[in-house]
DNA sequence: CATGAATGAGGCTTCATTCAT
DNA sequence: TATGAATGAAGCCTCATTCAT
């Protein structure tokens, strides 16, 4: 937990703070990452970090789960889940996020390193943890669409959910490939924007969606 | 490139030298891996490394390069593919491969890594670059299945193959969340054997195909 | 010296900054001693440490001081020195410090961590200052005791001063080598009562001064 | 313990990291010597003192063991014991002790320190740990004199034993004391030779010598 | 070709002290 | 007077790589 240093400095400051750390934990897995870069980003001392944060884990961990509510908050104000069946709230979901990452690409870069960080003494399994949180979720949906008779019932929904995660995370992956840029290499070039769209990402969510049913759907499409 | 004085080492001694590196490359990631505990590992001087190899990240590329040199002879050797259809030939690999990731953890673990190494300076985009050569040979799977209407034909193959080769990649941990075990846990720990049978893990798998099937079959099943 | 700041501070608040320097100075040495954690005990700002004192050095020579002082305090009011002939003193004395240092821990603690301070650049030769000061109040009882002739006319004062002395602080250690524990463990665990009883030291003491006795008193025992 | 690269070194600079380390630990107690200044007074980058030693402790305890063997060989070879009584080997090896001290200065000093050491995460209880190894010795021979009568029979040999242990050790602040000078000073000041010679200080010895002797002989003098 | 010592930049962290509010 | 954030030097240690033997 960040000291209590941290939250009353004030906003701008902080800002500046989140901001060099953020960059840099988007540039770097967690081991590569170097304080001594962000203090030199942020423009702070290097003993200041310590009076902000316990340690690395600590910054690391903090700025995680913030830009995690950060995310969600922005996934709660931007979609409408009301009425919708599985298929309709996973396309909801996935078009608001893509909408986040594309704005907020510090934001969405810490927690797609996250998602992929190995196995590591001082972080332990912190990838496997992030992404079963996020496939519980999805299989509470999952069940929920079950007992509706949206989705088939022969279906393992451990396995489903962990599949229907897996590729979410992941097919951001695919965009970058498709598209032939490096999300790491526009952060690193300090590009503002990425060269593509919301509508070309948009597209290719609807085909892993369309993917999704057709595995899972009840009723076969006629 | 390894120089030739790596292969001009004998058998015995060449064998070492992989496996100290082997089992490093497999227990961190490449920022992580000490070269110093694999020269200790391998019992040969630190310098002799630098005779063999150009640095650290030739050795890692070449010892990946073995490694999957070695899992394809493997797949090559177990595995019938003749007269196969697509799903038949998914199961027939991954359950091949299955078998070889339980007998070789080392040669299965640095594929495991390699294949989740973020960018880095040094190595650049290399997941990306291994996961896309699988993907392109599960594309070309799906164009021959295509072709032959065993899947659907409106189907948009790229993000299909994506798909196809992302699960296959990733259910190692879908499997380890499922019975409950660290692969890195047990390499650490220097236990011989994994806590799962071969049978379980293949049900995993088929549960995997047939979410395949249902997605991308041309006939839905009656 | 402690600037005036320091005395102006309600009694309960100026207390509440010694205990808890007392606490850190009593178990750990003066360079490992740390200004955070004392401040943090103390539940005061920590610029406001330097309201109060110049500096580490000033606040651990006060402390000490301090801690002198209460220990004379203490020995003045709990020993009856008149009449006494030299041993009987030194025992009176030694066991009304044992029960000092029974029942004041952590003021007992300071002292002989300020005994046994090496040399150090910002301290100097403090332990051997403040053991010459102890000598020297030893050596008087001596000069007095050898003009009664209650001992030997034939010792060196100095020498015999310096041994009574040093046992007389070192003493301790070998009560906690004899009933097996430690006093810094004591301290550190938080435990309120010493695993040993005034007695037990006591008797300790009465040999030590036993042996005092038969090497300086004038007439040997028949 | 110390690296097998460490006792490869050619003999001169073996030697040479030896005295940089010597000097700063009879300079410094353990957490203020400061390897930085180690490695610049021998001359060595810092990353070479790692390919000596596994860290600070273990340079720290190679280097006082080193100093009690080549004190203990000294002595070994510098005295006679044979049919000597506990005082005159007392006496002995408490001369050649001396004269040790006063010819290697830095290998005296940093057993000195080590003496003297407080409790410490790091190091532990080491000088009540060493202190406790000179008494045992001490010990036994008293348990030797007390069989042949040398010594009274009713006295508190493990008592005893501690006194005579404590006193031999201090007796060294009381010389420094009595000539008016400081050890550490005149280490620090790089001065070769004491200021004081052999007989000065054997004279005190022998002070100490006839203190114990009154204490403990079995026939007092007539 | 093998060796293994040498290197020095860079890593994270702690510290006593200062100073603007 | 009280605060507590800011400072930056210094701490120990690890690392991949080089190079003389």
């Amino acid at each position: 937990m960040p000291h209590q240093t941290f939250f009353n400095l004030p906003e701008e400051k902080r800002q500046s703070v989140i901001d060099a750390a953020l960059e840099e934990f988007s540039l770097y897995d967690y081991k590569t990452a170097s304080l001594s870069r962000m203090v030199e980003k942020a423009g702070i001392a290097k003993g200041s970090m310590y009076q902000y944060f316990e340690n690395k884990k600590d910054l690391y961990l903090y700025l995680m789960n913030h830009a995690a509510e950060v995310k969600l908050g922005y996934l709660t104000e931007h979609t409408r889940t009301y009425g919708k069946d599985f298929f309709s709230l996973l396309k909801e979901i996935s078009h608001a996020s893509t909408r986040f990452n594309l704005s907020q690409p510090k934001y969405s870069r810490i927690l797609y390193h996250a998602a992929r960080e190995k196995h590591n003494e001082e972080l332990g399994d912190l990838a496997a943890e992030i992404r079963e949180v996020a496939r519980r979720y999805i299989k509470e949906m999952m069940l929920t669409a079950s007992q509706r008779g949206e989705i088939r019932s022969d279906i393992d929904i451990d396995l489903a959910s962990f599949c229907v995660n897996q590729i979410s995370i992941d097919i951001e992956d695919f965009v970058s490939t498709k598209f032939g840029f490096s999300y790491s290499q526009v952060l690193r070039e300090g590009q503002e924007s990425l060269p593509i769209t919301e509508q070309q990402v948009e597209e290719v969510l609807d085909g892993m969606i369309g993917f999704f049913r057709r595995g899972l759907e009840a009723k076969p499409p006629r």
